[in-house]
DNA sequence: GCCCTGCATTGATCTGGATCAAAACCGCGC
DNA sequence: GCGCGGTTTTGATCCAGATCAATGCAGGGC
C-alpha cells in the first residue's frame, strides 16, 4: 500500500516541542541550536503508530524520513520466497532515511507502539544543505551503522548459534543503556522469530538456545525480556 | 606494526595529478572542483603496497585515509581464536576510512599491487569541514556502502551456498562494469579462501560450487576470473 | 629437467542447526 | 471459569555444509 505519513499512523501536532524531546540528545537532533530547532519543529509531524503497523515498505518512494522518539521498530528485507532477513532494530533516537535516497532499501514496522518525528524529505534535505553540522551529524549515525552492520556481518557468517545469542543479548543491552533505561534486565520487545531473523537462525534454534543460556546461570528469563546473570561470561564469548 | 604511508609501501610523488587521475570520476573527489582538486594533490601522497601487504590493521590509530586508485583491497575482522570475516573487498575508486573515526573497525590488505591516495586524517578532516560537498560525497559512499552491508546480511544469514557464490559473482562483475574493465568475464583476483570468508562458507564448499556451477554451464573458470555464462539464470537466482 | 611450496579440488564422514511434528503456554474474549 | 488463536518450547529426524584427509596442479628456484 502506497502509505503517507498523514495516511497511515496518527498525526498529532508537537506537543511539547523538540526543547523537551526525550531523545533529542541521543539522535540527530542533538547538531543543532536552539532556534535551528524551532525550523525543525514547523516541519516534524509527529506520527504514532500502533503495534504490527507498517512504517514504510522496501522499494516504496521515500516521501519521508523518521526520528525514532518512542517504541521499536524492525527493519528488514524480504527475498521473492518469503525468506526474512532483519537488518536491525531501531530504538529511540534512532533515524531512518539515512540514505536520503528516492526509495527505502528495507522494509520498517513497530513492533510496539512506536512513536516518530517524520519529516518530507525534500524538506529535510532541504534543510541539510544548509546547515553542514546537521549533514556531519547523519554522516557520524551513518558510518555508525555501517560499523554495526560490519559487526553484523561477523556475527552472520562466523558465529555459533550460542555466540550470536549472547551477542545479541549484549548488543541490545548496551543501546538500552545508553537511553538510561535497566541495566542488568534487557527489554525483548521483539517475538522470538523476529530475533532468529536477525541471527539468521530457526526459531527453534533460538529458542533451544534461550533454554540452554537458562540452564547454564546465564540468564533469567522475564516477562517481556531477559536479566543478564553472568556479564563476565557474556563478555568473554562475544570477544 | 605501526605504519605510517611512509613506512610501509612506497610513496612516489603524485604522478600525473587528480586531473588525469583514472579513477576521479567515481571517486569521492568527483565532488571537487578543478582548483579544489590542486589543494587535495598537495595533500596527497601516492602510495604503492605489493601483494599481500597491509595497509591498517584493525584498531590501529587511523592516521591516513585513503582512496584506491588500482588493485583490489580485502578488508575483515578477525575473532580471537582466528575465525576471519571479509567484510567487503575495496576497489579502484572506494574509500577507505569513511568513519573518519580515531581507529579503523577492520583490518586491510592488499590482494595483487595496489595503489592508493594517501591523506593524513586531521588534514583531509579539516578539508572536509571546509567543502560541504565533499561530505555529502562521503556521506553518499557510506550510505551506499551501508547498503551493500545490508544486501551482505540478507546473503550471510538466508541465502545456500550456490546462491551467495551466484549473488557474489554478479556483484563483482556489476562493480567491475562501472569501472569499464571486462564484462562477462570476471577478474577475480582474491583467493578461493577469501570469498570464502567473505560468503560465510569454508574454502571446500567455495571450490565443489565453482565446480557445480561449471558442470552447469553457469561459469566457465578462466585464469584470474569466471565467464558468466548463464546471466539469465544468475539474475533469476539471485532476485 | 625436478623438487618444493602453496593453492585448489575431490572424496568420505560428521554434525550443528534445519526441518518436521507435537505439546505446552499464555493471554483474551466471553 | 473455559475455549481459542497465536506464540514458544520440546522432541525426533534430516541434511547442507563443515571437517578431516588425500590428491592434483601450477609456478618458481636451481
Amino acid at each position: 500500500m502506497d502509505c503517507q505519513p498523514s495516511a497511515c499512523g496518527a498525526v498529532t501536532p508537537v506537543e511539547n516541542g523538540c526543547l523537551v524531546c526525550k531523545v533529542r540528545l541521543v539522535s540527530v537532533c542533538a547538531s543543532l541550536s536552539v532556534d535551528e530547532l524551532q525550523m525543525l519543529e514547523s516541519l516534524a509531524h509527529e506520527t504514532v503508530f500502533p503495534a504490527k503497523e507498517t512504517l514504510f515498505t522496501q522499494g516504496q518512494p521515500a516521501h519521508s524520513v523518521y526520528n525514532i522518539t518512542a517504541g521499536v521498530v524492525r527493519l528488514y528485507k524480504l527475498l521473492p520466497d518469503g525468506r526474512r532477513q532483519i537488518v536491525g532494530f531501531a530504538l529511540p533516537g534512532d533515524f531512518l532515511g539515512l540514505a536520503m535516497r528516492d526509495s527505502f532499501g528495507f522494509s520498517a514496522d513497530a513492533i510496539d507502539t512506536v512513536t516518530a518525528c517524520a519529516f518530507s524529505r525534500s524538506a529535510y534535505s532541504a534543510l541539510v544543505e544548509e546547515k553542514p553540522h546537521l549533514l556531519r551529524r547523519l554522516h557520524q549515525f551513518a558510518t555508525h551503522e555501517l560499523t554495526l552492520a560490519q559487526e553484523q556481518m561477523m556475527l552472520l557468517g562466523r558465529r555459533t548459534a550460542e555466540e550470536k545469542l549472547i551477542c545479541f543479548l549484549l548488543a541490545m543491552q548496551e543501546r538500552w543503556a545508553k537511553l538510561r533505561k535497566s541495566s542488568v534486565t534487557v527489554p525483548l520487545p521483539m517475538s522470538r522469530q523476529d530475533i532468529a531473523d536477525f541471527l539468521g537462525l530457526t526459531i527453534e534454534t533460538v529458542s533451544r538456545t534461550f533454554t540452554k543460556l537458562t540452564k547454564d546461570k546465564t540468564i533469567l528469563i522475564v516477562p517481556d525480556g531477559v536479566r543478564l546473570m553472568n556479564l563476565d561470561h557474556m563478555v568473554r564469548v562475544s570477544a
